[in-house]
RNA sequence: GCGUCCGUAGCUCAAUGGAUAGAGCGAUGGACUUCGAAUCCACAGGUUGGAGGUUCGAAUCCUCUCGGACGCACCA
C-alpha cells in the first residue's frame, strides 16, 4: 500500500461507505432515486466497537422502509473486500464498525516522518482572507482573569485556522475614543495632582485601581510638576499607552500574539465612520427622530432600530463599530471572526443586521460567544470590577499557576459554558493539573529516547523498519487515534470548538500512559524495539503539533 | 416583564441526534531491583433539574416549568 498523503482513513472510509450504497443502488437493491444522505464517519467511544463506526444505516431506514441493521448488512457486504478494512461488522440496532486493517495503520507513521510538524494540518481553508478579532479589552486597566479566557480561545481559535489553511490577522481592536477614555485621563490627572500635593475627588465614576497610582508615578518621574496645567487629554493618552504596554505584556507572557492593532479613533480619522454612514443615508436606511439619526434595523432582524447619531451630534459606539467591520471587509478579508463575552450577545442582532443593510453575505461574520468567568477563593467569590480595582491580573495568575496551565484550563471547556475560575483550587490542583499529564507524556518519550541514545539505538526510517511486530490492541488503537489528529483539527475549525483538542490529547495520552505501564518499549528484541521507538516518535510529534496549537509548550524533562 | 446561555457522579467538566451517559479531582485498595510512580491497575459513585412532545433513537431538538448567569442605553 502506497502512503495516502491526502486523506485520512476516517474520510477514506466515508467516501468508500457512499460508494456502497451507490454501488448497491446500480445493482438494483436500493431504488435508482435514492438520495445518499451525508456520510457521518465516527469515532465509536469504546474500541469494543471498532476504530470507527458509521450509521449510514439509520439515516436510511425512512427512505427504504427496510431496518436498520438489514440495510447495514446489504451495505457491509460491499465493503468486505476493502483492502483497508480488516474487520467488519453490523452491530447493535445496525452500526456498521469497522476495524482498520494493520497495513494502512502503519503508514500513518510513514505519513508523520514525512510531514512532522505539518501533521494533522489541511488546506481546508485554502487561504481565505480571515480575521479574528478578540479580547479588545477597553485599555483603561490591566488584564484580569475573566479576560484569559478570551486570550487564550482567540488564540487558539486562530492558530487553528491557521493550521487549516486559512490566512489568518489577529486583530486587537483598541476602544480609545468615548466617555469612559475622559474619565480615564480624569482619574489620572487627580493622582498626579494628589502627588503634588492637591486632593481633589476622584471622578464619578472613575477609576480607583492602584495602577492609576502607579501610573500618575511614572508620569511624575518623568515630568515632575510640568504637567500641572495639562488638559485631560494629555492624561488620557498618558494613561492609555502605559496599559497598553502592560496589556502587550502580559499577553507576551501569555503567549497570545496579535499582528494587528487596530484603534477606534483611526475610523474617524480616515472618515470611515462618515462614509458609513452617508451609505446608510444613501440606501434609505437612516432617518431622523427625536433630534437623533437612527438606523431601521428592524428591517433586518433586530429587536427595535437603533441610534447612529445621538442628539449631541455625536455618533454612538454602534456607529463605530459598523464602520469598524466595514474597514475589515475593505481590507480584503473574505470571512470575520469576532470573538465577544457573553455579556455582549444581546448586540449581536444589531450588527448583524447593519452589515446585512450593508450588503455583506450574511455567512461571513461569525459572532462567537465565550461565558464569563466567575472568579472564586474558595466558596468566596471576588469581585472583578476594573473601575473599583478589585481583582485579580491575568499576570498574576500566570505567575501563580503557570502559562502551560492557564491556557490548558481555559481551553478544557465548551466556551459557552460557564467557568468558575477557583484560584484556591487552581493552585493547590496545579501539580495534578491535566496539563501535566500530557506534558509528561511527551517527557516520558523524550525521556526514552534518551535512553535509547545510551544504549546506541537510533530512530530509523519508515523504509527501514518492520512495522508488523506492532500487533498489540493497544499499538493499533494508538494508531488509530493518531491517524484522527487532522479531522479533530478540522472539527474544531468547523466548529470554532478548541476544547475539542484538549480532550483528544487527554484520550491519546491515556492510552500511551497504560500502554508503558505494560509494556517495555525497549527491549532485548531489536526488530520490536525499532518499531514502537518509531511508533512512540509518532506520537511525540502528534503530541507536539496538537500543543503547539494551544499554546503549550512540549518539554523534554519536567 | 422580554431575550441569550447554562443545569450531567460529592466537586470541576466531556459526550456530530446514536450503542452500556464518560474523564479528572476527591474516597477506598493495590503496582517502582526493570525505558521517568507528575504514571498505571482495581473498586465505588447517575431518574442528565422536573413534566410533556417530536422519531427507529433525545443529555442533545420543540413546548411548558423550576433554578443560576448575563443582557435588555442617544454607555463602551
Amino acid at each position: 500500500m502506497e502512503v495516502q498523503m491526502n486523506l485520512t482513513i476516517k474520510q477514506q472510509l466515508g467516501i468508500k461507505i457512499r460508494d456502497a450504497v451507490k454501488q448497491a443502488v446500480v445493482e438494483g437493491i436500493f431504488p435508482d432515486d435514492l438520495l445518499i444522505p451525508e456520510v457521518q464517519v465516527e469515532s465509536p467511544k469504546t474500541s469494543d466497537f471498532g476504530d470507527f463506526a458509521t450509521n449510514i444505516a439509520f439515516s436510511l431506514t425512512k427512505i427504504l422502509k427496510k431496518s436498520p441493521r438489514d440495510i447495514a448488512i446489504i451495505i457491509a457486504k460491499y465493503l468486505e473486500q476493502e483492502k483497508i478494512i480488516k474487520k467488519i461488522e453490523v452491530a447493535g440496532a445496525g452500526f456498521i464498525n469497522f476495524w482498520i486493517a494493520e497495513a494502512r495503520l502503519y503508514e500513518i507513521l510513514g505519513e508523520i516522518e514525512i510531514k512532522q510538524e505539518r501533521y494533522g494540518s489541511s488546506n481546508a481553508g485554502q487561504g481565505k482572507k480571515t480575521i479574528v478579532e478578540f479580547l479588545s479589552a477597553n485599555p483603561t486597566g490591566p488584564l484580569h482573569v475573566g479576560h484569559g479566557r478570551g486570550a487564550v480561545i482567540g488564540d487558539v481559535i486562530g492558530n487553528i485556522l491557521e493550521f487549516c489553511g486559512y490566512d489568518v490577522t489577529r486583530e486587537y481592536y483598541i476602544n480609545d475614543v468615548g466617555n469612559q477614555m475622559v474619565k480615564l485621563g480624569a482619574s489620572l490627572r487627580v493622582r498626579y495632582l494628589e502627588l503634588l500635593g492637591e486632593s481633589l475627588p476622584l471622578p464619578e465614576e472613575g477609576y480607583q485601581g492602584e495602577y492609576m497610582i502607579d501610573i500618575a508615578k511614572k508620569l511624575y518621574e518623568l515630568e515632575k510638576d510640568s504637567c500641572r496645567n495639562k488638559d485631560v487629554m494629555y492624561f488620557k493618552d498618558f494613561a492609555m499607552s502605559e496599559i497598553l504596554e502592560d496589556i502587550k505584556q502580559s499577553l507576551l507572557s501569555f503567549g497570545v500574539n496579535f499582528n494587528s492593532w487596530y484603534a477606534e479613533s483611526t475610523l474617524y480619522q480616515e472618515e470611515m465612520t462618515k462614509k458609513v454612514l452617508d451609505k446608510l443615508k444613501d440606501m434609505g436606511y437612516t432617518y431622523d427622530a427625536n433630534g437623533a439619526l437612527w438606523l431601521k434595523t428592524t428591517a433586518f432582524g433586530d429587536d427595535k432600530d437603533r441610534v447612529l447619531i445621538r442628539e449631541n451630534q455625536i455618533p454612538t459606539y454602534f456607529t463605530g463599530d459598523i464602520a469598524y467591520h466595514c474597514s475589515k471587509y475593505n481590507r480584503g478579508y473574505e470571512i470575520l471572526i469576532d470573538l465577544w463575552g457573553a455579556d455582549h450577545h444581546g448586540y449581536i442582532n444589531r450588527l448583524k443586521a447593519a452589515c446585512l443593510a450593508l450588503n455583506y453575505p450574511e455567512e461571513s461574520l461569525v459572532i462567537l460567544l465565550y461565558q464569563l468567568v466567575s472568579l472564586s477563593r474558595g466558596n468566596q467569590p471576588v469581585s472583578m470590577s476594573t473601575r473599583q480595582g478589585e481583582f485579580v491580573t491575568l499576570s498574576e495568575v500566570i505567575q501563580e499557576v503557570g502559562k502551560d496551565a492557564a491556557r490548558f484550563f481555559f481551553c478544557m471547556r465548551k466556551s459557552d459554558a460557564h467557568l468558575d475560575f477557583d484560584l484556591e483550587l487552581s493552585k493547590r490542583q496545579s501539580q495534578e493539573n491535566p496539563v501535566y499529564y500530557v506534558q509528561y507524556a511527551h517527557a516520558r518519550i523524550c525521556s526514552i529516547f534518551r535512553k535509547a541514545k545510551e544504549s546506541g539505538l537510533k530512530i530509523k526510517s519508515y523504509e527501514e523498519i518492520d512495522l508488523s511486530v506492532l500487533n498489540l490492541s493497544e499499538e493499533l488503537i494508538l494508531l488509530s487515534k493518531m491517524s484522527t489528529l487532522q479531522d479533530e483539527v478540522s472539527g474544531c475549525a468547523r466548529l470554532f470548538e478548541p476544547h475539542r483538542l484538549t480532550i483528544y490529547l487527554m484520550e491519546i495520552v491515556s492510552i500511551f500512559h497504560s500502554y508503558y505501564n505494560h509494556q517495555r518499549i525497549i527491549s532485548s528484541e531489536s526488530n520490536l524495539t525499532d518499531a514502537r521507538l518509531f511508533l512512540i516518535n509518532g506520537l511525540r510529534i502528534v503530541l507536539r503539533n496538537t500543543l503547539s496549537l494551544l499554546g503549550i509548550s512540549a518539554p523534554e524533562e519536567m
